[in-house]
DNA sequence: TTGAAAGCGCTAACAT
DNA sequence: ATGTTAGCGCTTTCAA
């Protein structure tokens, strides 16, 4: 049995409530736009025909008017990424308290979705929030030359920046693995397309041989545990002593698949993240990571975004570069501990929380 | 030193396209929008002079005058819980597929804020899926009379629905427990806005009765893993012998607190969840769980809007109902099953996936 | 204080 | 095949 159903009938604008408050349609239009410039009575009529009609004010015909539309777009490279989740939650908050509301956008990994999606937002939104971009130099500066644009974890000059200290970060991580005696290091790579992949894995090569380490890269791997699983079947091959990974969910991957094989973390092989998500404190061993402050970095982007629409102009030419720190956990140790060889059962594995 | 950096200059219209390749608007228009209906020497003459220009299609004029804007809104209550980030990835994947925009939109749990955010979207685009509504129903028809929307996770007759078989599934976990010996069982109770925790809730207590399981309900805790933890801080008080969660994230949290507490699960305590997302295979023990088709429903549900947007009337005034399945895990055992006092060692914690 | 009218960018008759 | 024009819903001068 098939049953109708009305799909929309068609809104009501601001000449349905003209009319049916008898006042003309700029009345009607002051009366929500500009309050206080419209007799109280008058007001009163409109609002309540409006009520009655139930008419919602159609952002599109404003936006057209005034070009402005008060939504903000964020793009991810990956929702399901527990870094993105916290990021948008910064960002989600300085939305609200600025009057905008936020649009996610999700470009699976992929540069060219990315455009696309951004490109067909570009009229819709008044501005930007790119993070982790997947994306070209190039298409970034045309997204940005269109709308005002706060570009995340990526540095470059004519666009607004704000990075984390990636360096600094993996110098730290790097500095902990010498101190505790390695001698070699593999860097577990993600998306070549990402700015902090490139950085972090030059880093890696140059500041560790700097330091006297042997460095090495395998991958790209998918920025997720499976793509850490991965990794470590390669790894697996010739285990390592030291692993730097693209980022913490990778990182819980390589980690995952070496203790499955009975590999000790981090007894026989130390592991390093990037991001300090949530499930890096849950883990056992917990994560040893290069911690930045997410949250605070998309309200901030969410504040600079909007600063430029309110016609802010940009500071420097450089990016801001927030402070990150080292979380130094249980993933990482001494080169080449002892091991017991009989209680050397594969960990058992359940999220817990870490004080 | 501050820098000045124009925003962004005032965007190309097709009439500035059509002067610069000798053309009348419509056609440029045409062009973009009805390829084949232009010759193709003009054609050629206007992409070029549009490519130059660096013209791009203003969506809102577009939506004002053809009232289709090619852009879906999803509605989750919370971005960061993995349930929806599969939701999300099928709706994704049937959009793109349907030749639409996925615009992502988090409401963070609260009712008030969806409804906010959902009224402002809807001139912006052509439907909505709502997952996990913490609106009243009365919300939900509002909005569905102005979009083609699907609810997901809730049913309602004169709306588009889409809910899995949470009665069944609850059933078959609640059929588990009395099969391996429970008598008695705890329902830790997730948001009270939400559809599923009133049909979970009053399954648990109705046909918990009738299997002969004394029941008792908690909570509401937030729907997160803190949530869960906060749970069995409660719990530990006097712990039951069996939990039922109204989500996997709390049903986890509810697991680590016990196993924190020298708990061990599921010898002294079973412990069942529901969605199935994929940390519940990451757990020690593995979680058992009512699992559901997410990603399925994700895409079906948008589907199911572009149906409606192309004017398909719906089927029945039923919701659409997606069977469950009750995975069995590590989680749950029977009841009272003797520990060993020594190796009773807390379970150590790391995510590993299970075949 | 309110009304009339033009214009935002685009599309779709209707003409040519 | 292409040009002309009206109109989508709203805001905003400009007048009254």
């Amino acid at each position: 049995m098939t049953e109708m159903t009305e799909n929309s009938p068609q809104p009501v604008t601001i000449y349905d409530v003209a009319k049916a408050a008898g006042v003309a349609p700029s009345t009607v239009s002051r009366t929500f736009a500009r309050p206080g410039r419209v007799k109280a009575e008058t007001a009163a009529r409109v609002r309540a025909a409006a009520e009655q009609l139930g008419y919602r004010a159609n952002p599109i015909g404003h936006a057209l008017s005034v070009t402005q539309t008060r939504l903000l777009g964020i793009m991810v490279s990956d929702v399901a990424n527990p870094f993105h989740a916290t990021l948008i939650r910064g960002a989600q908050l300085a939305a609200s308290a600025a009057g905008y509301e936020l649009l996610l956008l999700d470009c699976r990994e992929s540069g060219v979705r990315e455009r696309t999606a951004l490109e067909r937002l570009v009229p819709v939104v008044d501005g930007f929030v790119i993070a982790s971009s997947r994306m070209p130099d190039s298409a970034l500066r045309t997204i940005a030359k269109q709308r005002p644009t706060v570009v995340l974890n990526r540095q470059m000059r004519d666009v607004s920046c704000l990075v984390s200290d990636t360096v600094t970060g993996t110098r730290a991580a790097l500095g902990l693995l010498a101190e505790l005696g390695h001698e070699s290091v593999v860097y577990v790579s993600g998306p070549e397309a990402s700015w902090a992949e490139g950085v972090r894995y030059r880093t890696v090569r140059d500041h560790g041989n700097a330091l006297g380490l042997h460095t090495q890269k395998i991958g790209p791997f998918l920025p997720v545990f499976d793509g850490g699983l991965a990794a470590a079947r390669v790894l697996l091959q010739k285990p390592p002593t030291a692993v730097i990974a693209y980022n913490d969910l990778m990182a819980i991957g390589v980690m995952n698949g070496f203790i499955r094989a009975g590999v000790h973390v981090p007894d026989q092989v130390s592991i390093i993240g990037f991001d300090d998500i949530l499930m890096s404190r849950l883990t056992l061993p917990t994560l040893t990571t290069v911690a930045a402050p997410i949250r605070r970095m998309g309200k901030a982007a969410v504040n600079n975004v909007v600063a430029m629409i309110n016609g802010a102009k940009r500071q420097s030419p450089d990016a801001l570069v927030m402070p990150v720190n080292l979380m130094v956990r249980g993933s990482t140790g001494p080169r080449g501990r002892v091991r017991l060889p009989v209680d050397a059962a594969p960990a058992v594995t359940l999220p817990r929380p870490v004080r």
